[in-house]
DNA sequence: GGCGTTCTAGAATATTCGTAG
DNA sequence: GCTACGAATATTCTAGAACGC
């Protein structure tokens, strides 16, 4: 019945990470988290398009931040890095290799080859949390364990 | 008597701002105001000291949020753009217009020329605020303007 | 269910102390405690990473005394040396005689191959502590031995 | 009212310094 | 001496709140 409008921040986001022109923004390799590039998202998707595939106005916004706000709106929590996030490839050329900011973040809506999930994603609202009211009620940084 | 620890982040921004070499930070027209440019910072100040004057671990962060976290943290505010901010000259070369991301923050204690105001540069923890209780009480965010 | 954030001081010092090449940080010989070479770990883990396998960033701090504060603020205590301590052979020449500074830290919830001890080891602050107001409260120094 | 964007604050852990015991 | 802890700042992730459409 109710699908996914395809212009909100979810279907956006589904819509980036399964296209392969944007290297910015990908899945991790369990296919159940996001990795994002800053830099390269800010280039690509971000800052009116001289990017690669032309993601013309995707967002109106040209701050990384608001993206970041998003993700947490929708329910997105910060995977920590620390083990894997594949090797630098750092080929050779361009040098600058510039501290990284890639960034993970993992939703149990929000997983590869699943867009029957989108649904789910709701934003989180104080009315949309009230609607939740019974459920485990995690706190703003999950003190501990975090991944569910 | 008193004087400020030459660690805390409001001495460490003071001395940024008023350090030529540091063209990423510094004062609006006025001498009122803090101008950053984040990516001339992220490079400068940020990520290793492979930038200018080799501000080697003033901070230990990498990440610009952190910076603005603290400039609130110490009572800062933005400051709506769209008014003065000089126009960049733009030297020459390269090209790359690139989305500016030039922040203008404000405190009634960071004045140019008026270092004997930072000790009334409070960090806004909750025993901070608790002694300061008769203050006017903003919120969060000024509903409209708060030039003062 | 619960997992501990891979991101948490415990779980960087579970994955160095079970990570073989890092030398400067083991079990002592019954698995119930942790050795810390002083000078190895600041080589291997602090300062920069220029050590043996690369713990990039692991920690922010490059000083020693910090690492020692964290172990404490998640309830280990320094077991008195003098016993076992294995001798370090001294792998060949120059005598470097070496006053050497190895730690022996212990904490009832970190021992070797039970990793599932991991989510009792929780930081003391003050709010966890008046969680645990009814527990059997040992006193800060324990007051003479304690290796169980 | 919902949603997106922006600025600010809350809350938890991390780092540092001083000092009590 | 020297271990352990309190307290203050720093860093990080998430949420609150205001505004515009």
């Amino acid at each position: 019945p109710s699908s996914v409008n395809p212009e909100s921040f979810p279907a956006k986001l589904w819509r980036l990470v399964n296209s392969p022109p944007f290297q910015s923004i990908r899945w991790d390799p369990s296919g159940q988290g996001l990795l994002i590039d800053e830099q390269q998202f800010m280039r690509e998707v971000l800052s009116g398009g001289d990017g690669a595939a032309g993601a013309a106005e995707l967002f109106k916004t040209k701050k990384f931040t608001s993206i970041i706000r998003q993700l947490n709106l929708y329910g997105f929590h910060k995977v920590a890095s620390g083990l894997v996030v594949e090797q630098r490839p750092g080929p050779g050329a361009g040098g600058g290799c510039s501290a990284w900011a890639l960034h993970h973040y993992h939703s149990p809506h929000f997983l590869r080859g699943r867009p029957d999930l989108l649904v789910y994603l709701k934003r989180l609202t104080a009315s949309n949390k009230a609607k939740e009211a019974a459920s485990p009620g995690l706190s703003s940084r999950q003190p501990r364990s975090y991944r569910q």
